[in-house]
This record gives structure tokens, sequence and C-alpha cells, in this order.
RNA sequence: GGCCAAGUAGCUCAGUCGGUAGAGCAGAGGACUGAAAAUCCUUGUGUCGGUGGUUCGAUUCCACCCUUGGCCA
């Protein structure tokens, strides 16, 4: 048996904080609530659905009770018509982490959203925030000539940038020319900056990685037919009346309100609603493994504890960790 | 019981005027710097329902059988 040499608080190093990564339906509630049993933390949210005000039914929002029994942040922060970004997450969670710190608690940061951990953890070029004008410009540019001259412009301009996206890559083409337009300077060539990088806290990262894919997709289809009797259609409607969105808004692009938005619209049926919500689900989850897995691959990134089966190997990494 | 249609990839279906077949969806793998639950890339061997017959050769034509719809009794 190896010894664990891992100590989630260790008075020598930064303060503490924990990552807790995992695909959709994975059980990451259930183990944070547990780790709240053990440690004193305070929930930081990293998913860029929950961010959403109204869209609680859909995004999985975490109960009244476990809202009442430990503070969660980083939810409920903008409206449906607004836009949430990794940098922007990025600094808020610092802003929290570092509150959290000095109420003497631990942040435990409890997510599917692996851009928004990679972003905190490795930091983000400084690069200029979303446009909305100039990207409605190049939507209508990309409208009337198609996103594969978008690409052979960027080339133009930025052909180290080009050469890395695709032509159909809408949206990286669309952000590299923004880029270029709004500080005269081609992404490649800022990428190459040093970025900011500091994370003063000392990382215990905890990955879950179901073993069988199998059990996740029963657990994807429980839930999503789960999310339509809690009223998930309902809970859309409301938003489509309450706020002026379209299909293309970055909220209703969301898993599940993107196929509700579908079905009100009449362009699908109920039976067609399950199947393709579900499926959206999985391929989500499937998106996030493959993140997880990435992550594991490089040795700089190695997860504290990797489980595979919940939450059992989870309680015995706290226990080897020396928090019982 | 009779007539008609359909049976091809996990699903919906193309197709082969006879040379063992391909789309969409699903699935799998991958990429990822202010939309990331987003946006993209790669990936298709399956007793072509069964058994016989014709043929150098049948998933394709023929016969019979099975299954599922529909119509007529």
């Amino acid at each position: 048996m190896p010894k664990v040499q891992h100590k989630i608080i260790d008075p020598t190093r930064f303060p503490p904080a924990i990552f807790l990564m995992g695909p959709t339906a994975s059980g990451k509630s259930n183990i944070a609530m547990e780790i709240a049993k053990h440690l004193p933390v305070e929930l930081v949210s990293v998913d860029s659905a929950q961010v959403y005000r109204h869209m609680d039914i859909g995004t999985a929002k975490p109960d009244k009770t476990s809202l009442e029994q430990i503070p969660h942040h980083l939810i409920n922060l903008i409206e449906p018509t607004e836009r949430y970004s990794a940098a922007q997450f990025r600094s808020d969670a610092l802003d929290t982490m570092n509150q959290i710190t000095k109420r003497g608690k631990i942040p435990l940061l409890v997510g599917g959203t692996m851009l928004y951990f990679r972003a905190l953890q490795d930091g983000l070029s400084i690069l200029p925030p979303a446009n909305e004008n100039l990207r409605m410009t190049l939507d209508n540019q990309a409208k009337e000539h198609g996103w594969p001259v978008m690409h052979q412009k960027l080339n133009e301009l930025d052909p180290t940038t080009a050469a890395r996206i695709k032509p159909t890559d809408s949206q990286r083409i669309q952000r590299a020319l923004e880029i270029y337009y709004l500080t005269d300077k081609p992404m490649s060539e800022i990428l190459k900056l040093p970025k900011i990088v500091d994370l003063p806290f000392h990382i215990t990262k905890i990955a879950l990685v179901p073993s069988d894919r199998k059990l996740l997709h029963q657990q994807i289809a429980r839930r999503f037919q789960e999310m339509i009797k809690q009223g998930l259609i309902d809970e859309v409607k409301i938003i489509r009346k309450k706020f002026q969105l379209t299909a293309e808004s970055p909220s209703m692009r969301c898993v599940g309100y993107r196929q509700v938005w579908l079905y009100l619209d009449n362009e699908i049926n109920l039976t067609e609603l399950q199947a393709m919500g579900i499926a959206a689900t999985r391929q989500l989850a499937k998106r996030q493994l493959t993140w997880l897995r990435s992550m594991r691959n490089n040795k700089l990134k190695e997860f504290d504890c990797l489980a595979t089966d919940v939450p059992e190997q989870v309680q015995a990494f706290l226990q080897e960790s020396g928090l019982e």
C-alpha cells in the first residue's frame, strides 16, 4: 500500500482549495455534500449553465436543502439574455476563493465546465472581451459569404491562427477576427505573451470518472426524464415569455433548453425531445470525459484522487489525507 | 383464409438494370484561451429475414416459408 503523502491542509503551503471535477450526472453534488461533512468548506460552482438565473431544473442546480446547509457561490449570477465567460469566471472564482479563505473556510470548486477549471488553474492570455456589435457584424458577413470565406479573411490577417482553426469552426473564426479588429494584433501574437497564472492556493484535485459508461448513460436518461417531469418545459416557456431570446442565445444553447426550444416551436414532438435531450447530455458527458482524460495524460496536472466508482473511493481518499 | 406492402448498420431509411452495400441520427475517439452545456474534427463489415432454385456468381431474379403492418373476407 503506497503511503499517501498528500495532505489537503498543509500549513507550509498556500491556503487549501479543492477541485471536484466530473461529467454531468456523475454525482458530483452528492460527493460535495459528503466532503462538506468532514471539512469546513464553501462550494464554488464551476458550471457555465448554473450561472443563469431562472434556469434551475435543466441545469440541475442544487436543491434547497443543500443550499441551506452550506454556502454555494457562482450560481444565479446573470439573466438568460446575458453572457458569461471563462475570464469572468476566473476573476469571480478567485475573488470568491479569497473571501472564503478569509472566513477561515476551504473553497470547494465543483463542476463540469473543464475550460473554467483550466482557465482558473493555467490562466488566460490578456485578450479583449466579447464585443456584441462586432460579433453581429461578423455574423452578418458570415451569413452572406459563409464561414470558409471568413476563414480566408482570417488567413490574410493571422495565418498562424487560421492554420489551426478549421474553416467550419464558426465560433473560433469569429473570435480570432474579433481579437484582430479589437486589438489590431493577430491572436497568435497575443497568445505568445506571458499570461497571468497566479493561483495562490494549494489545490487538491479530485476527478470523478465513472468506470462504466453504460451506467452513466442510464443515469443521464433517468435524470432527463425526471427534469421533464419536474417541469422543464414550463421553465423554458416562462423564460421565453419573460425575456427576449432566440435559439442562438447562449443560454438557450444549453443542453436541454435547446431541445425544449425546438419542441415549443413544434419542430419536434415529445418523444423526439426526450431522445434528443438525452443524446445531447451524453455527448456533453463524453466531451467532459475527454477533457478529464487529456488532463490526466498531462503529468503536470495529475489528479490527487481519480475516483472511478463513487463515493467509496473519495471517502477512502479523504481518510488517507488525514481528515477523519 | 385471400390480396398487397415492408423486412438492409443500434434506429430511420437509400441502393445494387445480378459482381457481397451507404446516408442521416445514435455510439466511439479527439481538439479546445472572454459563448465552452459552446464550436468543431475523425470514425460505417452489416448472416442485406430464412431455406431452396436459376446463374460462373444472388442482398438483387424466382419459389416457398417466417415476421410486421394494411386491406378484403
